[in-house]
DNA sequence: GGATATGGTATCGAGTCAATACCATTGGAG
DNA sequence: CTCCAATGGTATTGACTCGATACCATATCC
């Protein structure tokens, strides 16, 4: 029988496998990890601000990471409007044709490989896990927008909704990609 | 409903909870995983080379962190008797003394907050992940010495247990360690 | 209209990591 | 028994990560 210790090494082992696999076409683990996460994040996110609470780590370190994305032509900048001290990210079309070469597709296989009972178990798990985790550091969940208890379904007119908070009008397609405020219903 | 793309996202998510709980007291992520593995491998695995199989990284890279952490007096090196090649690593005193706190003990405590069967589940989960994750790169499993198909139980007589692969005598405390040989019964 | 908060960048130092080159010891094969 | 390839480690280099600190511009609040 497993004991709870064992499936802790077990996490960790999986942790250091997903960083492992990180290091695909020449980017390291944390510049993966900021195109994955501007090409899911809506435009209200896609800042290094953004990138910075969802990566846990200090203002400075992600921005250099994103010089160095800029620097290889796969992010670029653009001026926010209504807040000049902020940036716009996004990924270039370079950027954009390196996603499917992702090395977290290998996880991905061997997840699929797994029989579907245990699929969603596991996903139940990790959800739950990394809620709790998420709560002790106070850390924000990052969910997707239609879950979120700013989100207005149809507001204004079929596929033309709202976020409350923020109070913007949302597309469909919008309503998909995780948000930095995002609070779950 | 949570689709099998979101339980990545999670996934590569509690990776990065875990990575950055690593940074406690002032130790680096890559210098606690080597003091967690040397605190449970057996004899035969505490080398820098199972420690470089284990993390799967290249062997200077290894080289590089194991001589920070005997710098920082956390680590011994002493000579291999029967290969003058090789080195015997272990912990220190003071290396043994940090052990209780490392950073995964936020992680384990996110854990044990979790019901009891979503953490049984969670384990099964992450087992099967893992398998299927070193398989895909022919990774070993460094499982736990009693659990390996070259085990044999009291072969010496009452915990004097015998490794058929390694043609060597083993104590109880050492079936209980994780071994770089170590295969599935 | 000035203090303070916020979003980012610049710089530094220690560490990570792969790649390459290199050095001992070991263990075969002739 | 002597080469010689394989094995276990270390040394060095260069790009990147990361926290800490300092700094700058724009926003916001009183």
């Amino acid at each position: 029988m497993r004991n709870d210790g064992e499936t802790i090494e077990l996490i960790e082992r999986l942790a250091r496998l997903v960083t492992n696999e990180g290091h695909a076409h020449g980017l390291k683990p944390a510049q993966w990890e900021a195109l994955r996460y501007l090409a899911r994040a809506n435009r209200f996110s896609r800042t290094p601000g953004g990138l910075t609470a969802y990566l846990g780590l200090t203002k400075g370190t992600v921005s250099q990471t994103l010089m160095s994305l800029e620097r290889a032509g796969l992010v670029e900048k653009t001026a926010n409007p209504g807040d000049a001290r902020s940036v716009q990210l996004g990924l270039t079309e370079k950027g954009r044709a390196l996603l499917p070469l992702d090395g977290m597709a290998t996880i991905q296989k061997a997840f699929e490989a797994l029989p579907q009972p245990l699929r969603a178990t596991l996903g139940d798990g990790v959800a739950a896990l990394v809620t709790s985790a998420l709560a002790a550091r106070s850390g924000r969940a990052f969910g997707i927008c239609h879950d979120c208890r700013h989100f207005a379904a149809d507001a204004r007119g079929p596929g033309q909704h709202y976020c409350r908070l923020l109070k913007q009008p949302l597309e469909d397609a919008e309503a998909e990609q995780i948000c930095q405020e995002q609070e779950a219903a």
